[in-house]
DNA sequence: AAAGTTTTAGGACATATGTCCTTCCCAACG
DNA sequence: CGTTGGGAAGGACATATGTCCTAAAACTTT
């Protein structure tokens, strides 16, 4: 993790993001601008809260490791998203850990400046207000999805959201093999099952496996098994 | 549902949950108490919304059903808390269903008058970040839950959140027959496999089954079964 | 009290998923 | 060019869970 000093910088995302209306002009001299190289940890879980970051370049991973030591991935994000929102307003430690997949850009604002300038900042009120309702959204339909329906079904709705998504021509339809324990971790199953889910749908002709990656073959039978339910888009 | 035209309990309730605070002033004409009784629906999911309802009195389940028609139950709500604020902030239609458990006393305000008077009041603002950041960690925490414990962990935490809470001294340790299928919604699983899975439970001593009822009978061991997670609390 | 009806527990079997371990493939390295 | 190490796929087996159905119990109605 290193600091950015570029005030240009700083201001395009801003106005790319139009983050000024949310925030208090008192706020405007805290900002700072961090940025983190792929596979960095932004935070882990139990630490205690400090800043509330707005997501501005890259993807980040957000996941939990139980007691146990499994890994569960909550999702992945891009911008523009916030990181550590639900811990501003509740005062609590983090519940997740969050990791830089890519080249990430994240705005910081230290807790002690938001309470100072902003507790009252109507705007930034509604606008944390929106981000932690979407979440819900995410996580209660989540919550539904993987209680009620197997493995085969989630993965037919992730492999949908990851392969369609990125716009990426090349990669479209595909999925990287060395991704498969990150789905199996994101989907809540273990690679193990995974695998054999892959080699069920290939025996359905749905998808295909290739070295280094595994290719949809037919979309819409996916997106049938799926129920036409994207949980896990964006 | 029938509305309660009595100005003294509507009263009463606001200074027993500390309401009046959280509101603007502009609002308090336009509260309306309402009364459900046993097994009614307050809302069902798909409704368009139109109010938010602050809960003074009884007992809420909310619920869920999927296009399948499986019932998962998300949770029961005792007072103060509120339904209906993710749908007012999103402005969606009821993602749940809402339905009356005991005498269920309700107040409510129409989404109309909030925008027209609350929708700068930071007090609420601030009240409703609160909530639902705090349903969101009850969410968060239950998706992981769910997906890395089997049944009979969940219902072990289960157990020891019903059984124990109520204060009530003839109920304690004691779970009515009448409340499993409840449970197993609940839990997300289905009725058979819950019985199986008391039927293990028996067999290790941890509960045992008496004619109507299922009573605790090693807490401490279903609480180290539990791994000391209150998932299901209030 | 007898007959029917609903509620509740459990049997039988199929499917879903986890764990552990082995095999195979390929790359790096001597 | 063989050796070795690591990662990826899959086999074998155990456990978890779902579905459908049956048996037993309790409760209603006549």
């Amino acid at each position: 993790m290193r600091e950015i000093h570029d005030t240009e910088l700083l201001q395009h995302y801003m106005e790319t993001f139009e983050i000024k209306p949310i925030l208090n002009d008192d706020l405007l001299p805290y900002l700072t601008l961090f940025s983190y190289d792929h596979g960095e940890l932004i935070c882990t879980q139990g630490d205690p809260y400090n800043h509330l970051y707005l997501l501005v370049k890259g993807k980040l991973k957000i996941f939990n490791t139980s007691p146990e030591g499994r890994t569960l991935i909550l999702s992945f994000k891009t911008p523009l998203d916030v990181v550590g929102d639900i811990e501003y307003v509740q005062g609590t430690d983090f519940i997740n850990t969050v990791e830089a997949v890519s080249e990430v850009h994240m705005i910081a604002i230290h807790h002690r400046w938001l309470k100072k300038f902003a507790s009252d900042h109507t705007p930034l009120l509604k606008f944390l207000l929106n981000v932690i309702t979407q979440k819900f959204y995410v996580k209660s339909s989540s919550l539904s999805f993987n209680l009620l329906y197997p493995v085969e079904v989630r993965f037919a709705s992730y492999l949908l959201s990851v392969c369609f998504d990125e716009g990426d021509a090349l990669y479209s339809g595909k999925l990287s093999t060395s991704h498969l324990i990150d789905a199996a971790n994101l989907i809540g199953t273990s690679y193990r099952h995974l695998n054999r889910v892959i080699q069920h749908l290939s025996k359905e002709g749905l998808v295909e496996r290739h070295k280094g990656f595994i290719e949809v073959k037919n979309r819409e039978g996916l997106s049938e098994l799926a129920n036409h339910r994207n949980i896990y888009e964006k």
